[in-house]
DNA sequence: ATACTATATTGCAATATTACGATTAATAAT
DNA sequence: ATTATTAATCGTAATATTGCAATATAGTAT
């Protein structure tokens, strides 16, 4: 089917899994590191940067955009593409009380 | 394409979107959340939590295994999934340190 | 107005993912 | 031995994702 139930599952369930799988491509991994890298970026940068093509670079740059992570500002005819740093700093901590709130048992296996 | 260009990326990258993807799914954020809460599970149980078909719960079940998030000692007819702890840390290692070196610069957008 | 540059959108092909019914395998119980 | 019970695997349908060429859009410069 390729088509998630999301009705079986709580709101915050459905919405960690989508915060991840934002992140979950090596090309928005290489976005957001080079981001932090360069502080900023104009978008065609990226093209070299990852080897894809502008509209697939582009396509993915939406997705963390649509995501939060990152938001652009228009800079003439370049874009201007920096980490949302209120919405990075959410998912820092959601991540982080997902990660950390684990009760590991003695008698397990 | 649908097929992602690894060799376009490092290894840190690739191996990190491939950890963020393996829990990018509500199901797997469910099944993980039933194990911390539960200690340890059998598979079955999970059927029901999820509301979703017993292959559906197994397959999402071998991803999890397969990323080496948790590991299933058998149990006679049954089956005793559990968080892999080693592993779980690592990832909430790589996870944080992913999200917390970052320096945001005062100059952008 | 025209040409140039940078990014977005569209359309499409190939592969991946999600889900389930049917079947299989393996142990447990009668 | 036969019959449950539990979980894995196979096969398949439907949708999603990834990537690119072609095109569109929008601002800049001449």
């Amino acid at each position: 089917m390729g088509l998630t139930k999301t009705e079986n599952f709580t709101e915050a369930q459905n919405e960690l899994a989508k915060m991840l799988k934002a992140l979950a491509h090596p090309a928005r991994i290489a976005i957001i590191e080079h981001l932090i890298k360069a502080n900023a970026c104009i978008g065609n940068d990226l093209v070299d940067v990852l080897g894809l093509a502008q509209p697939t670079t582009s396509q993915h740059l939406r997705e963390l955009k649509e995501a939060g992570l990152i938001k652009g500002t228009i800079e003439g005819t370049a874009m201007n593409y920096c980490i949302d740093q209120v919405k990075w700093k959410q998912y820092a901590d959601t991540l982080s009380t997902f990660f950390t709130t684990v009760n590991f048992p003695e008698n397990c296996c």
